[in-house]
DNA sequence: ATTTGATGCAATATTTATCTTGCATTAGTA
DNA sequence: TACTAATGCAAGATAAATATTGCATCAAAT
């Protein structure tokens, strides 16, 4: 599972770090979402589309 | 939070028992998300916007 | 060469999603 | 009326997401 997370973020210029505390989460959480261990929470996801300016699809919907 | 889950699943005619083993849960979990009672996984919310021939952002996006 | 910031990794703890089971309720229908 | 299907609700158990802490590594800058 590939998602544009963090090509996202680092566009952005934020650090996995910055991005964590937007989005009331830990650096940790980040790092692991982006390497795709995680499989993380909805209510996250939007968060973390929000704070990068995407939306969910944007950042993890492939097409079929 | 409400979300047009359930308004798609009716409209495919779907009941919520048929959706979740669709998606491999339990129809109790597809009850609480309707609900907006739960926050489901990202891997969750992908399955169900399969089944129900949506994205990401059909169903769970709402415009800032 | 050393310091600093960013990331990776890993163990443990905590919180929360999800499951399991069971019963109540409602609407439709035979 | 009785029966069935669909949904709501709720308590307890389990699995998984997330936090916490700490240390290692690597690159960039001093």
């Amino acid at each position: 599972m590939v998602n544009k997370m963090k090509l996202t973020r680092v566009e952005r210029g934020l650090t996995q770090a910055q991005l964590a505390k937007q989005v009331n989460a830990t650096r940790q959480t980040i790092g692991l979402i982006e390497k795709g261990e995680y499989n993380p929470s909805l209510n996250l996801c939007i968060a973390i589309a929000k704070a990068l300016n995407k939306t969910l699809d944007d950042l993890f919907w492939e097409g079929d």
